[in-house]
DNA sequence: GTCTATAGTCGGATAGAC
DNA sequence: GTCTATCCGACTATAGAC
């Protein structure tokens, strides 16, 4: 029973903490704010976490966790795709379109777990001493993969400047979604992603890369 | 004599105030790294900006107008092309790359401002008391001329939604490599933007601006 | 494991001499 | 206009009772 019960406090904190700092960044959330959150004594902070940067370093490894444990499959898949000798542009093409699908639902959707994302667009804005395990274990893995991809579909080796800075416009395609959110809803006059909205925004992105991919084609044109 | 001393103590607090709220952010800055990064009095905050909120809105107000000047001319060019009613396509994609290459310059070099664009960049993902009056002033204007040009290039209304996201889209190619700056040195092993790092962003970027064009053009493919 | 109480520090803002 | 000194509140972390 006191078993369950640590385990009920120190999480507990753990997700008000993400819904905390995502809202108001590290500086900004207090140890007051996150305790009051989470319904929890303030000494919990340092019993179970050490520190308050020891509770963000917390939610960071649990962001890792989850998102590599959702991306798993996914990335598994491509990962074998790419080894086949067999593989056609076609079924590579099909392969970045559900990958970028489903990047784009991650990102943009309120339903998935809004909240993570906001600290990792955070963390990529200003880095902070947790970057290194992020870019290492997440962004790294991520970047790579998709750079294998789109190397293959323009005809280019996975390691070559074209390929990682082509891959980085594709994604800038739709995270500029979330990390000007503000501007795009004010400018196109919604209240926030819907399903209408997401729908417009992935079928105007998933043309773009297509045409992207085609004029950065190498051999065949 | 004692003007020119005030004019000297506000503005140098001023532009202390902007590479310090760029680099810590609104909250990682206390007033006494403003002061000292100034060089000033602690009482100067207060004195001339009523408490350190009102220093930041300065700040903003300063970067609004700067940017503005800065932009005036290439607007009012673009402005009047897309009065006149002979305006042609080539001519119009040529303002749309003068205009981009322009951006990316400003976003990604270090020699204009970084410090102003890593203070909008902010704003963008933490809308703050000050985001109405940057975008009322700044962004939505900027933003508006943009989606007319691609409107235009596009065959569309620039009212329309089609236009909006495409527009998005495009700025999406280039201040990715702001915002997931980090991401982008490391996977491609730079130090930081140079010039020749510049060069390979600037024809990558507007290789793909012309593809997504074409893409979405409505009427002549 | 969880609580209260409090230590010790640093934050922004002010009062008042010069 | 500029300085020093200081206030007061908020902060994180700890000590120690239970």
């Amino acid at each position: 029973m006191s078993d369950k019960k640590t385990k009920a406090t120190a999480s507990r904190l753990l997700e008000a903490a993400i819904e905390v700092f995502a809202k108001y960044g590290f500086d900004g959330a207090s140890t007051r704010m996150l305790v009051n959150e989470a319904g929890v004594n303030i000494s919990a902070i340092p019993y179970y976490f050490g520190s308050k940067e020891g509770l963000y370093e917390a939610v960071i490894e649990h962001i890792i966790t989850t998102v590599l444990a959702r991306q798993e499959e996914k990335s598994k898949e491509i990962f074998q795709a790419l080894n086949k000798t067999d593989l056609t542009k076609g079924q590579a093409r099909a392969l970045l379109h559900d990958f970028v699908t489903s990047f784009i639902d991650i990102l943009l959707s309120q339903r998935t777990s809004p909240s993570m994302v906001e600290i990792m667009i955070r963390e990529q804005i200003h880095p902070s001493s947790v970057f290194d395990r992020f870019y290492d274990e997440m962004l790294k893995p991520t970047h790579e993969i998709l750079t294998h991809l789109t190397a293959f579909l323009i005809g280019r080796k996975p390691e070559c400047e074209e390929a990682i800075l082509c891959t980085h416009t594709i994604l800038g395609q739709f995270v500029i979604f979330k990390t000007h959110q503000e501007l795009m809803l004010r400018r196109a006059g919604w209240q926030q992603y819907g399903l209408r909205e997401m729908d417009a925004i992935k079928m105007m992105v998933l043309r773009n890369v297509d045409a992207i991919l085609d004029a950065n084609r190498k051999n065949e044109p």
